[in-house]
DNA sequence: AAATATCCTTGACACAAGTCAAGCCTTCGT
DNA sequence: ACGAAGGCTTGACTTGTGTCAAGGATATTT
């Protein structure tokens, strides 16, 4: 049962904004709040998916583990973001990843076969939810593309243009071996590459904050 | 307009199995049967998406093109199967990747609007459309899995394994460089590859016939 | 403030896979 | 049947990135 509060959250996610006063109680009586210290796992690798997430506070890391113990962080969710909502549809309900938290945070836990229900009677929910899959499902296609097609240097400068605010600048909110797991490489590689571009004088770096000093050569680089 | 016959086609496909036989006919009033030669393309990166498809008769190759003219073939598609249905979910409905047959195939073209309107009135489908959606989401992050934290040798080995028949041996049916494009490694290092485990005596190969020799051996490799 | 742990950086080296180039083998068209 | 074209293989070389190891920086604990 979630407090008013935290009703008010999921009502503000496009995954429940269609749903009615009725609908929404329903689903609060099937949710939790549930918190997750650092480094705490939220979900595991093959455990069998009865509930999604909606992150609250905190941020939660998404990572592969390979049987040699190498991870691989796919994402990391920011406050306001669902996460594992897709895995409801897998024919295997198994996360296919682990889900642990990056500091102290707070997730709403919402019951999968509640929600599924309210959907079978909403084409509009649905099509919510097409929307949010297929947001996935590109994201992914298009990293498949970088990772195969793209260096180390190509998928940073990528990242960078992606995340600098108008300012020109970036702050890293997550540590470097997390950035570099995201962009799969190591994380020598990453203070490496950080270090030429600095050479360059296309970007300055300060500990997690970063100047794109010459954002147009940057975008030279990955078109060319 | 699509013939009885290719009706019938798309009444088999678990996309269209729920619509009545009205939705059908209307379905089938936006649709037409499309030939295409070898090498010709379906459709381009970038283009607009006005339609998907489903394949009666051939091979499509579905594959990324970087600046540079690098291939990465992600996806082989077989008769039966439906493709770019995935991308009438996406904000900007263009299509994220180049489709051109191998061979000369024939494909159904299905309107996008107005399949998009008949899944308004039926959450049966909108279920059937999201599975096939987080079916192609859970391949793409497992291929990312697959990509990051294994080699080449591994990947090969996984896809011989997944496509052995009783019999323990895999008959090629598209040609090698695409396999190994595919596969993303290059065509030198498939070559290779396919040599060294030969010379190993875990697989034996002949022209695009591979007969897999100890699939116990390969799975250990794969797993250790 | 000292001690401890964690993260980050740097250097030396190793290795998987890519590149370039040449030659072979098959398939196809005239 | 012949030549041409395309695909496949093999060798020699290059290169990006990983690995290992050590040292430095920063944050956290007592």
């Amino acid at each position: 049962m979630l407090s008013a509060e935290h009703q008010k959250i999921l009502q503000a996610n496009a995954l429940f904004s269609g749903f009615t006063e009725d609908e929404l109680a329903q689903i609060s009586r099937f949710s939790a709040f549930v918190e997750v210290e650092n480094q705490q796992r939220l979900f595991e690798q093959g455990q069998i998916a009865k509930d999604f997430f909606l992150l609250v506070s905190g941020k939660i890391k998404l990572a592969f583990l390979s049987a040699e113990g190498l991870e691989k962080v796919v994402d990391v969710i920011q406050p306001g973001h669902s996460f594992a909502e897709a895995v409801m549809f897998f024919r295997q309900r198994k996360y296919p990843l682990n889900a642990s938290a990056l500091g102290h945070s707070g997730v709403l836990r919402v019951n999968t076969g509640c929600y599924l229900k309210i959907l079978e009677s909403s084409t509009k929910s649905c099509f919510k939810i097409m929307g949010k899959l297929s947001q996935r499902l590109h994201w992914a296609t298009s990293e498949i593309n970088h990772l195969v097609l793209h260096d180390g240097k190509y998928r940073l400068i990528k990242f960078l243009l992606a995340n600098a605010k108008k300012s020109n600048n970036v702050d890293l909110s997550i540590a470097k071996n997390i950035l570099a797991s995201q962009l799969s490489i190591k994380p020598e590689t990453l203070s490496r590459t950080l270090n030429e571009l600095s050479k360059q004088g296309l970007i300055a770096v300060d500990s997690s904050h970063i100047v794109l000093l010459k954002p147009s050569e940057l975008e030279d680089i990955i078109i060319s």
